[in-house]
This record gives C-alpha cells, sequence and structure tokens, in this order.
DNA sequence: TATTGACCGTCCACAGTGGAGTGTCAAGCG
DNA sequence: CGCTTGACACTCCACTGTGGACGGTCAATA
C-alpha cells in the first residue's frame, strides 16, 4: 500500500469511516461537527477524494440508496493506509485570517472601520467561546452520570480544550485591542505613510 | 473599479506594495516575515497574482534589474482598489492543524506516537513564542530610546501580541496534554473502537 | 578559473474553495 | 389528489492555494 502518500483530506475520511459506513453528504456533515475546527474541508474535496479512495481500494461503495445516496464502507486496505498515516509527521500548522491582515494593515483603515472589525469578530469568538463551554459541560455531566456519549473520548475533550484556550486567548485580546491601539489617533482615511 | 473583487492575497500584495516597489521574490519574502503568522502564500501564487494585477493595471513593473528582477510599483488603481478591499467584509479564519487531527484520532495510536507528536509540537511552539518575545523585547526597547522601527506601528504591535497569546495557549496546552490524557491507557495499536 | 550559493522567475500537478446547477424524496396543504 | 416547499445528495466548474522541479543569473571565494 505504499503507492503514494494519503493526502490528510483523505487520511481524515478513512478516519471516520472507522465509525461505519457513510456517504459523501454525511462525511461533510461530521467533519464539520467533528473536525471542522481544525481541518476546513468542502464538499466538492470530498466527493473527489471519495472517487480516488474507492479507484485505489481503500473504501468501497456500498449499494445506492434513495437519493443517489452513496455509502462508503472502509476495506481492510484503507484501515492500513490509514494508520500508515497515522505515523507520519504532521506538517506545521496552516492560519489564514483575514482579519489579522485588515489589522496588520490598520494605517490605512478609519476608526469607525477598525472599531467595527474589532466588534464583530469580538462578537464572533464569544459566541465560539460559549457553544465549547456548552459542549464540555455536557460532556462532564454526562461522565458524572456515568452515560457514555458516542464519538466523544478524552481525546475529543482534550482537543476541544484546546479550542476554548484558543477563542478564550482570542476574546481576551480583542476585548483589550481599542484600548490598546489608539484608535482615535490612528485614523488616517486613505493616506499612505 | 467595481469590475472585480479583489482576492486576499492580492490585496495582501497590494498592500505590502504601499511601502514602495518590490519583486515577486522580495514580496514573497516579506510576506513571510510581515504577515506569515496569520496569511499564507506561495511563490507561485505570488506571481501568478502579479501578472493579473497589472493585468488590471493595479500595479505597474518597471524595467526589469538584474537577474530578470522585476520591481512592480503601485498605480492610483491599486491603491483604490485596496481600499476598497480594506472596507469588504473579512471572511471568517481558516485554521488547519494536522497534529490536532492525528490527535482527535488518538485512539488508533500507541502511546509512543502521541508522546511524541506533543513532544515535538510543544518544541516548535515554545521556539515560536521566544521569538515573538524576542521581537517584542525589540521593539520595546527602541520605543525606549526613543528610535522607529521602519515596519513596525502600533498595529504591528497588536498583531504581534495576539501572536503570543495565541504560542503561549498552544505550549500551555500541550504541557498539560500527558497527564490529561492517559497516554498509557490509551494506547492500543491499531484496534478500532 | 571553477564552484558554490544566493537570487529570481517559470511551470506543473495536485489540493482546496465556493457557488451554480441537477435531480430526488417527504411532508404539508389546499 | 396534485402542488409546493425544503431537505437531501451529488456533479461540475472556475478560481485560488501549495509544493516542488527546473532553469537561468550574478557575486564571492577557494
Amino acid at each position: 500500500m505504499t503507492d503514494k502518500p494519503l493526502n490528510t483530506t483523505a487520511a481524515s475520511l478513512l478516519g471516520m469511516l472507522h465509525d461505519g459506513p457513510l456517504s459523501g453528504w454525511d462525511l461533510v456533515a461530521k467533519a464539520e461537527d467533528e473536525i471542522g475546527a481544525f481541518w476546513s474541508l468542502t464538499r466538492s474535496q470530498v466527493y473527489r477524494e471519495l472517487k480516488t479512495l474507492s479507484e485505489r481500494g481503500l473504501i468501497e461503495a456500498g449499494r445506492a440508496g434513495a437519493r443517489d445516496r452513496r455509502p462508503y464502507s472502509l476495506t481492510g486496505d484503507g484501515r492500513a493506509a490509514f494508520q500508515e498515516w497515522l505515523a507520519t509527521e504532521p506538517q506545521r500548522e496552516v492560519i489564514r485570517y483575514p482579519l489579522l491582515l485588515r489589522l496588520r494593515f490598520g494605517r490605512f483603515l478609519s476608526a469607525e472601520q477598525i472599531a467595527a472589525l474589532i466588534r464583530d469578530a469580538h462578537a464572533e469568538h464569544s459566541t465560539a467561546l460559549e457553544s465549547y463551554f456548552a459542549e464540555r459541560a455536557a460532556a462532564e455531566d454526562a461522565a458524572a452520570r456515568g452515560v457514555e456519549i458516542p464519538g466523544v473520548d478524552d481525546f475529543t475533550l482534550a482537543v476541544l480544550d484546546l479550542g476554548i484556550r484558543y477563542e478564550q486567548a482570542m476574546v481576551d485580546w480583542l476585548a483589550l485591542l481599542p484600548e490598546r491601539i489608539d484608535v482615535d489617533g490612528a485614523a488616517n482615511g486613505s493616506t499612505a505613510e
């Protein structure tokens, strides 16, 4: 199975198929829910990968259900390929954050524009933080009552914890930002230096 | 100039050209240095964008210097297009972090694999944090002595501050991670749940 | 002088994004 | 009962993004 290393998106699909057969549509939803915070993928990409994965024999399409729904299941080769991928060196993270780019070019922005950017971002990260808190609370509650939530293990919770730290850092920073950059002094419309 | 919105990478190039004419090569270096932490771009992409930007009249190629070096400078239309872009709604951040994906699938990893992943990531983020601290210290030192570092303004420092918070959150999390996930209990090689 | 290494750009295959487009099925409603 | 609506499921395409191979130029130095 060493014909060619898996790309990360393909590997994530194999990983999710360990929980049972799923269609492309389901995989997109599951990915969004479970790994969406740190691994983006799109419908187009998923269907493309499913095609090549099945050509390589790492997954197998079941019989189509209603509405062209095609469930894929993992093959033995697929499991092996996934294990191989797990053992590869992970690449560095990629972050692309348009807001930061605009702020970095803040000297070309008006005070109002800056304030609006910060306000919106603060709102977004606050709600993200809230929902992570809720998720953790639900998990802790379930644990206290001895109930198992399917698909939630120690690793899920550990990663969730990082999500909380990340969002908290964002919220804290954004809250202090307006006084940190002297917004009124920085306003200069379109004048380059 | 409303023929078509700029993509973010093209906009970042226009932004950097406000500091004076630069070649594609220089732009890649400058981007890596100044915005690389939150906006990734590659050589290929930069040269492709430079071509279309100059076709659209937003930048202008100067006379080629040694080694085919072609400096580009901003046009008036380019400045206007950049201002327009600044006023557009920024999209959400995209994060793609292969390490987190592997950890999320940690139940398929051995204890040694997990430990190694964490150790490496901790080292990487620690050095990133150190270098950010050094950068900030240099800026503070310069400020104390009344010196202006070219290309460093309040916005640069504010964004640097977020970088520090981000790396600090990572380092803290990674430091606690080994005891948080009971590594020895989690080891199970290739067994699915 | 020859080699080395930094500089500068091109090209290509593959990966990733977002939206338009197509069809299917279930539920509700008049 | 036929119609509409909306969720479901996939396809296709243009554009954007990534990484590496490649080719050439120039400066320094052994």
